[in-house]
DNA sequence: CAAATAGTGTCTCTAAGACAATATCAC
DNA sequence: GTGATATTGTCTTAGAGACACTATTTG
């Protein structure tokens, strides 16, 4: 009978047929539009980062950014690693979305991508700068459902264009995972991974945690709503919206004046509650 | 420039180091417990399946079930066979728990797994028979937080005991990841997975989805209500209940008889609600 | 009848939606 | 003052928790 050394020692995992395991990061941003008037509150756009692809396959079409996890580190790590060497940004935290691993989806062979939703307040991307790089854009984001039961994701920037037409697959536990029928010119699977990264992320907006990585520090409650607004794509009343995150704030003694109006109070994310 | 089909062509998988990867599933069950009395509704034990493993490492631990992802297949297809292999049963649905992947968590190497969730009926697994196995067991499940806000997972099958301490590492989004303090023979990191796994399998069960899959077709609302009262270790009332799943099931004609009380009404599923 | 569960009705309390009303600034 | 947002208060309604009460069976 072998001893558990003597058995690790003569195991070679070179024996098995191995994936190669990616983490993919839909890393999404809120940025106030054009004022129309010196009165009114700007709106909101959600972005999404893409990279232009250099190399083939799928050269010079858009994609996730995203890489292959590396020895030593978790795919979490990796997901944080891969997000910040294109944004120099290292989001506070990130949603695990799901495992992509369908045999074909990756024309280079057997990959399985770990995708993560990450969501990062426009001052630190501001701060770190690097939005200058022409193979990394922030597109303007729309996902909407239409009557027959189709879903249509459009990524916008400048004159680019890239609409993906989807098909919920299945609902398991909350989540949707969807089929691509259009690609929109988006790389891989990756449309149906930023599909059901909105989606999730979505559902994580309820529960009023996921929108403060969206902001900086101090914020005022309007702003607050006003994000939420953006990744839910509905409306609420302020005043129900004041109600409701009251016990996730806290007041601070600032102000944001010159807006026009009565200025507003700025608040922080209550801690511990 | 060279086409994309060249670029293909010349890519080569095998340049990369890649880490193996498995599927781990914790497979729920519930067993009604011994009457206590020919009146009274039997209590349910929450039951989970352990494999005792038969090579290094860990060699005669006890360890979830699982194994390597095969190509061809995806992780969730894997778990699902995996499970199928272990019970003879293909379980409706499973649960994404999260993938565990901490460099040094598999003394063979570099193996990162993916862990699921499943809720299996009773009566299925009658039906398979295969309970004989004696290296593949039920053990019943207690899972309490302590006042020092340790974790203790207890996992008992006749004189089989074993006891986990975890400690809560951080909750994201809903979900809470679990370190080990003591595994209590368990092999790998699965205490920690079977933590991670009954802490979203709980959360799940809030929404009266997840339950459902732990009965056959057919069942009473009590019977449905120990089984969210199992899963999750709480009481509700019974008039609560029953409101509270009127719109998830459907009557049916049949009743329940020789209880030595008033017969139950036999519901089902209510589908497309 | 007794013991037990099955099932119904209703009171209360809380949280969310709707909306009215007031406060405060820049111009 | 005007136009906009900020902020507070209150009416209404839906849903969850608590609990009393009735129904029905077996031994």
């Amino acid at each position: 009978m072998e001893t558990e050394k003597e058995f690790l020692s003569k195991y070679r995992m070179e024996d098995y047929e191995r994936p190669s395991v990616t983490a993919d990061v839909a890393a999404f941003m809120i940025r106030p539009e054009d004022k129309t008037s010196y009165r009114k509150n700007p709106e909101n756009k959600l972005l999404l980062l893409l990279i232009r692809r250099g190399a083939h396959p799928f050269r010079d079409m858009w994609a996730l950014p995203g890489g292959f996890l590396q020895k030593g580190e978790t795919v979490e790590e990796c997901a944080l690693r891969e997000i910040q060497e294109e944004t120099e940004v290292r989001p506070v935290s990130i949603l695990p979305v799901g495992v992509f691993s369908k045999p074909n989806r990756d024309p280079r062979g057997w990959i399985i991508s770990h995708a993560y939703a990450s969501v990062i307040s426009e001052e630190s991307v501001k701060q770190a700068g690097r939005d200058d790089a022409a193979d990394a854009q922030w597109f303007a984001v729309s996902f909407t459902c239409s009557d027959d039961g189709c879903y249509h994701l459009t990524l916008t920037y400048a004159e680019i264009r890239l609409e993906a037409v989807l098909a919920a697959e299945k609902t398991c536990f909350g989540r949707t995972s969807f089929r691509i029928l259009e690609s929109g010119g988006i790389a891989f699977d990756h449309a149906a991974i930023i599909a059901a990264a909105l989606s999730a992320l979505r559902e994580e907006a309820k529960n009023y945690e996921a929108i403060f990585d969206f902001l900086p520090e101090t914020f005022t409650l309007t702003a607050l709503q006003k994000v939420q607004e953006t990744i839910m794509n509905v409306s609420v009343l302020p005043a129900n919206f004041r109600r409701m995150v009251s016990g996730y704030v806290e007041e601070t003694d600032e102000y944001v004046r010159g807006e026009g109006h009565r200025p507003a109070k700025l608040y922080r994310r209550k801690r511990n509650a």
